[in-house]
DNA sequence: CGATCCTATGTATACGTATTCATCGTTGCA
DNA sequence: TGCAACGATGAATACGTATACATAGGATCG
């Protein structure tokens, strides 16, 4: 390798010289190659091979406007987003994109590293159930940023919105439910004032009417296991065990599972368990959860779709708002017939001869 | 609010032209205030404000040749990578830099991907579990970048490097186990070829001959559920079951404490299962798994330090290299008195009556 | 009271690239 | 052969900021 002074980078300037050509002819080797003859393309790339020519995109930036560069907030807890982020990055990269990523513990953060992520000039931004100021929100679109909610069906018609249909696979959850002959239902919400939660219960509560099924609200205070951990003492104690639980997320479902088994109960035994998410692990076998999937890629690649700033960002027109629809998947927690096949008084996991469906 | 004609996004200059300065003094209002006349700082901040300005930082970067943001590297499946990132992702944001996150499926992806990274001139760079060609590496190195290796124990030595200690960590798991009477031990590793891997067996496998105890090697083949799951029919046709089995990661033991549990097998009842990571989930009560928990924070924050560049680079000295220990996580799996309660034949898990650790 | 130092600010330039405009040689066609 | 059109390249400039240097006051001290 040829020393390039180890101290100043290599520019395309030194290329230039190098391959003895112009500078405007090394950009545009690098941009529009194809409006440069190919002999002295050949030139130039042998020079860049050979200084280790790196373009630099910082540069790039300055002059072209784009950063190529998407932002993500998203919440820094909670196996469903910790999973959703890894699709972001995929995408993007598929579109030659980079991820800019920012989780949050606290609300209260947010608003505060906005500040200082803008001033990166990203293309676009995705905001995953992020609760921004709407003043802040007008600021940032002034500045051409493309805008996305992500599941936050709240920001739907302020803000491009991408978001599972939450109402329409709650109720599928719940047709499935009262097709196993339920009439008693208890929804068990994660927290009452997350627009998700409430857009579940109410596609449950609606169907469940329609069956003559009754469809009570219970929050569990939180969206983590632990929640649902907890919030099972409190259904083992009411007066009369619903037919079947739903529960508005994955991650607290598994801490009601196992918070209904500590207090020797089970599912489907002694009452059906649904979740809502389609979390890896709920295709484990020590789950085997009944619970919307969530098309996860499909979902991000919308996302990452609008929010590359790809499609005529005619700035009248409204404001674009996918909704995907989930796929229902049926576990174990709701197979009435292994009901049976447990004996009564051991609540036996041996007894399930189920596989895992390949947990991705 | 101004109307800053929404196509020229406000400069410095509008900036000073507004506040009656020059652009030099608005620039030093940003960077360093304390040597801008108050007066005059404070008729500059009412500017920017009514303006909407807010500084540029790749023009920033451009100038300064430090972009503040730091990537990172890492496998886009596996709990644990999925746990790291965002560990990554707070600590950067505390201290003011921020993350460009690139998760890759395939080893193959990444080379070409770097080369689209580099062009970003970051500050540093975190190699989650990356097989880098040297060469690149070196080339990487030249540029001033910052690199680390985390949880990549072969590149100590060639490049910074941060890592719980694998070997220590295993032998503190063996010696617990010896501890409760083990002798014929297996120890499941994910792949062999990994060099976490071999140090956990490393460790695992000296302690144990120290007390006189075998301690056999089985290769699952991934470090995923399903492998551990499938392991596990392997286990069970043994000529003789172990007595305890020494699971190379958290996830993979899962796998194998359900499988386990399919054949009508459960720990700690007919045999003793660890796993390595500590993971969230193995403090759940469906688990409880016995476990090496690494301090994922402070190795975040030492990856991240050294990702930072604040340090002396002078780069004479030998790369640092940081070795964290882990502690150890006593759950049901290898509880031996509680064998007893629970009835032979049924395998239950509704008499283990311990509250799960708060799952953070 | 003049020389000196310090503080606050203005002027000018560089960071590395993309792109517009001008230039020059070549080809095509009449 | 002459002129237009074209293809390839060079020269020049702008993107928005940080900073070295210069400068103008004011305070300090002898």
């Amino acid at each position: 390798m040829v020393r390039p002074d180890r101290k100043r980078p290599v520019t395309s300037v030194d290329v230039a010289a190098a391959a003895g050509v112009s500078q405007a002819t090394v950009a545009r080797c690098f941009t529009t190659p194809e409006v440069v003859a190919p002999d002295t393309r050949l030139k130039i790339e042998a020079a860049a091979d050979r200084l280790g020519y790196v373009p630099n995109a910082i540069a790039r930036s300055l002059k072209s406007q784009r950063t190529n560069i998407v932002g993500a907030v998203v919440p820094a807890l909670g196996e469903y987003w910790q999973n959703v982020v890894t699709y972001f990055s995929r995408r993007l990269t598929a579109r030659g994109r980079q991820l800019l990523l920012f989780s949050f513990l606290d609300h209260a953060e947010v608003n505060e590293t906005l500040e200082a992520v803008m001033q990166y000039r990203l293309d676009g931004l995705i905001l995953a159930s992020a609760n921004i100021a709407e003043a802040q929100l007008a600021r940032m679109r002034q500045t051409g940023l493309s805008l996305v909610a992500f599941n936050h069906p709240d920001a739907a018609g302020i803000v491009p919105s991408v978001t599972v249909d939450n109402e329409a696979g709650a109720s599928e959850l719940a047709r499935h439910l009262a097709g196993l002959g339920c009439t008693r239902v208890l929804y068990l919400g994660g927290v009452a004032a997350a627009s998700t939660d409430r857009a579940r219960f109410r596609g449950a509560a609606r169907t469940l009417a329609s069956t003559g099924a009754t469809c009570n609200y219970m929050e569990a205070g939180a969206f983590t296991y632990d929640a649902g951990y907890r919030a099972a003492d409190t259904v083992v104690n009411l007066d009369r065990l619903p037919d079947a639980i739903m529960v508005g997320s994955d991650e607290v479902a598994f801490g009601m599972l196992d918070g209904l088994r500590r207090r020797g109960l089970t599912a489907p035994a002694d009452v059906l368990v649904t979740g809502f998410d389609g979390l890896p692990q709920a295709s484990w076998a020590g789950y085997d959860l009944t619970t919307l999937v969530q098309p996860a890629d499909q979902l991000a690649e919308h996302a990452v779709e609008l929010a590359s700033g790809d499609g005529s960002d005619s700035s009248d027109a409204p404001p674009p708002s996918v909704v995907v629809a989930g796929t229902l998947r049926r576990g174990l927690t709701t197979r009435k017939g292994d009901a049976g096949r447990a004996r009564p008084g051991s609540y036996s996991r041996r007894n399930c001869g189920t596989e895992p469906s390949a947990g991705r």
